[in-house]
DNA sequence: CTGGTTGCAAACAATTTGCAACCCA
DNA sequence: TGGGTTGCAAATTGTTTGCAACCAG
């Protein structure tokens, strides 16, 4: 996931992810502890800079680790530190990717409707909208969320998946891969 | 969503909605009954061009019409006619809007985090990715889901809310309307 | 000792499914 | 009359919460 051509636009996370060291540091700084399931986790996650759900980290995790309730808590935490970003890919599954350090890991995925393949988008295209519909709103504080859905090369001989705008419902149909919208 | 102040893209929808009858006719179509409950659903998705959950749709009917599965399983036909279109805001509720016939009715949505509001956004920024991201990646039949967040000019006296890129667990707290991220 | 953590069970909310009763074409 | 529909109850799934036991500083 990172030998693709050069001024690619599509291509997955190269840039620098932020040492478990460094993280563990910053947990300690609230007077928060480091445990055993609170590093593995980050582990897990720093070892996949792709989004997982918190059954896939949970299930990536060594087995005994923690219970998966521990897993929710700790990405919880995670999130709210800044550490972890929160990806939707309307499956009704929230997901969660490591935060890169330093830039800001604003970023895309592009899904397969198929296998869920996620190839990560590191180029952000609609960064300068925001201002725009902020201007054009009133709205302060803009955001946005955009994701992109299609079919990989390895699932086009398939049959045309019908619909590539559902949101739920495809969380029961898992084609091969763990994802999926 | 094509008769906008020039140049604006940000607005309220104007564009003209299907009538019932072409819609009830549609239904007719496929030996699928034009029952009550789904005229009188349509009806209220027609009244209401915005995302709507299947909850409010079912609090919007005159009571007694049908139970709320009722109202899941014909938002679901809808969907799968194309009369219906989902939406995804990330607070783990799916929400749906009536598709506007004839023009593409691919478009996006501006969400206050705070008070729930929501602003159709008739211009589609991002049509053109589509193509790039395919053309990049190898994928087919690309699509994207864009959405974006702010606080709407009523509630930007009140604190930050501190993030505004959270998915899931906000569905809980509901600070005036209904719906949020 | 003391507050942050964790496991386990239970609670929750959105959505789906089974099935018998129903009802229109 | 027969197949599409509906209501009601129950099952599923993702996620959260209560609470007592635990553990690290």
């Amino acid at each position: 996931m990172k030998d693709l051509a050069p001024s690619d636009p599509v291509h997955h996370h190269t840039a620098k992810r932020p040492r478990l060291s460094e993280l563990t540091e910053r947990l300690r700084g609230k007077d928060r502890r480091v445990t055993g399931p609170r590093a593995a986790i980050l582990s897990i996650l720093h070892e996949h800079p792709h989004p997982l759900t918190n059954r896939e980290i949970f299930e990536a995790l060594p087995p005994g680790v923690c219970d998966l309730v521990t897993v929710y808590r700790a990405v919880h935490l995670l999130e709210d530190m800044g550490l972890v970003t929160r990806y939707d890919f309307g499956d009704g599954v929230a997901r969660h990717e490591i935060a890169l350090e330093g830039h800001d890991n604003h970023h895309h995925h592009l899904v397969c409707t198929a296998c869920s393949r996620i190839v990560e988008i590191d180029q952000c295209l609609a960064t300068e909208w925001d201002a725009m519909i902020a201007r054009e709103s009133g709205f302060e504080r803009v955001t946005h969320k955009l994701e992109f859905f299609g079919r990989c090369p390895r699932c086009q001989e398939g049959p045309p998946s019908h619909d590539t705008t559902k949101t739920k419902g495809a969380a029961t149909a898992k084609p091969c891969g763990p994802i999926l919208e």
